[in-house]
DNA sequence: GATGAATGAGGATTCATTCAT
DNA sequence: AATGAATGAATCCTCATTCAT
């Protein structure tokens, strides 16, 4: 209902660098805790700050996770925004395999956070901005499948990018790294989906 | 490390049937409120027992899930032994069809108990017992893959697994009902991801 | 207040053997785990009955200890009796000795449980018939005292109760297990305390 | 195993106010009600603050207890040190009085705090720091000891510690108020313990 | 802006005791 | 007589959040 946003825009150098202090360490305890350790306390502890100005810049800790998770999707949409740039003019199966890699991009960068903060997005109502990112994500996956003359387009995209993600998590929690592999993987299953149409 | 089991055998019928109702009660506040909204008052009340009943049984909250995710977990295995029964020599195709079925038969009993309770899973360290249940269950489509001469079948078996529950999950959260297409799409992946060995 | 008694008198012999039982398994959870350990649902597993059983007999948890202080004193009483008679015509000190001696026979017969127990007692409201058990101690001691020219001789029997119990208490606790030593450091400090009548 | 002791140092003046109230609110209950009585629900509301603020302060119940018994203690151990430093030069007899009565100045400044606070220390795990403390006490007693020649001198100043803190025990439960007259009955037995060197 | 002490509702768990069978 | 399932008050403890300094 309420929309989870920064309580308070940062303008300082120094109020900035305590913001990104505060996701880091949620980050890091979220990756060895679990969400059931992530405690505001533990938070600000771990970030070298005071809990006031914990909440000074989030106003719950829900808001500290929503703003993270935001953050990761922001650079997925704009990982897949390159990605979709550079198949300008590809057949489908170069354009999934890119998009798929795109995909993995925020893994590739941070395995264990990325994981944590998928699992933990599982367990918490999506905030408005999210929505947001998410659809667009969806628009543009959906986009590129039209373009290529996917039928039920929006189904295909929820799909892939709901396979995408399962075999990610599994990847990941199984102690996989070779995200290419990986990327293969997923590719293979997508085309398969998308070009046997006569199912 | 300590197992998460039942503190106590039920012997008498009211025992029993106390079990029944604190699982049930779990299940259903899982369904409506999610994992944050299961706490052991709540589900005592809900069960028509007293916390101490609850406790009687079950050594704390992780408990009364591991318990539910077990059965679930061992009703799956069983669908998938009924499954691979079915598939006595048919093709690849048609067998992955069926066990990708069976995979789906607990979302298909109780849609909204099985996406919640795959949910919690995720978030939940796991037991000994349920990890034995996943192996077998692992090695159960292993076999089938292996019989079909597919290479690297261990890995396959993670990835449709994880594709399946990934997909299945985004399905049940959208809305959907129709089990039958939802299985149809998640073969049409699952064999565009086994055909194409020449990836 | 109210009395804590027998709540019924167990007449046969299964009755008196399931109190026994009882008591014997109050003794050995105290002795390995303290009063913190002892709770009624325990004290029935190990006594081999049911909870039920055990509120047959016993009106409360402290009724069990009740009584098996009762039981202590009651020997107490007895060995302190049996000394005395045997002191008739014995000079103070020969008495005193014989009469510290007396008082460690229930740490000799069960150093364990006689220390366990003792130091319960300490945490508990005395029931009547204790008091009168320790009154009637006190009494001997007193009687004792009395004939051999002691003034002061109630203040004298707290004092050498005390102090006998108390070095007793520490003995045990370190480990220490010849009594016959320990009752004659015991003896030197009580024939200490009551010859320098001058201080 | 894990020490008893602060969670938190308190920096403030308020917390160490806070800090203080909690401790002698738990004096006061244990003194009216016993151990039985002391939980920190009443601890908190007793001292004025919340339990959450006990909780910053304090880990456990028993965190609240063992600091009040180290206070004790390291209050003992100076007032026994203070004491030793007096009895340069003097004879056993002296000296022993001397220790005696500063055996006693705890339970001269709070009769009955001291009581009610030996009496749960008994029941009571020793941490670390207490047994230091304690260690150091007997040092001190036994060092006295050797200096004035006395054989077991180990055993000797276990004894008489077990001997004083019982009669003290004693004598404070009884209603005695005369600290004088008791350490004076203490030191005869004492010094009867010493000199019957022919035990 | 920052601090950290304080709050207290919320939730987990135990255990003495009762009572239907 | 015995059983053991059920009760629920009592207690422990956490943690999101506020606010005085």
């Amino acid at each position: 209902m309420t929309e989870i946003i920064l309580r308070k825009q940062p303008r300082q150098a120094r109020a900035r660098a305590s913001c990104a202090a505060i996701r880091e360490a949620a980050a890091r305890i979220l990756v060895q805790g679990g969400a059931g350790a992530l405690n505001t306390n533990a938070v600000a502890e771990v970030a070298g700050v005071s809990v006031g100005t914990l909440y000074q810049y989030y106003p719950s800790k829900e808001a500290i996770l929503a703003e993270m998770i935001r953050e990761m999707r922001g650079a997925m949409l704009a990982d897949l925004e390159r990605a979709r740039d550079a198949t300008e003019g590809s057949d489908l199966r170069a354009t999934v395999r890119l998009l798929v890699a795109a995909s993995l991009d925020h893994h590739r960068r941070d395995p264990a956070g990325a994981e944590a903060l998928e699992r933990a997005e599982a367990a918490l109502p999506m905030d408005g901005e999210t929505a947001d990112l998410k659809a667009r994500i969806g628009a543009l996956v959906i986009g590129v499948l039209q373009r290529h003359g996917i039928a039920a387009a929006a189904q295909a995209a929820q799909d892939l990018s709901a396979m995408t993600q399962g075999m990610a998590q599994a990847a990941v929690t199984a102690g996989e790294a070779d995200f290419d592999a990986l990327a293969g993987r997923i590719s293979r299953a997508a085309i398969g989906y998308l070009e046997s149409g006569c199912n």
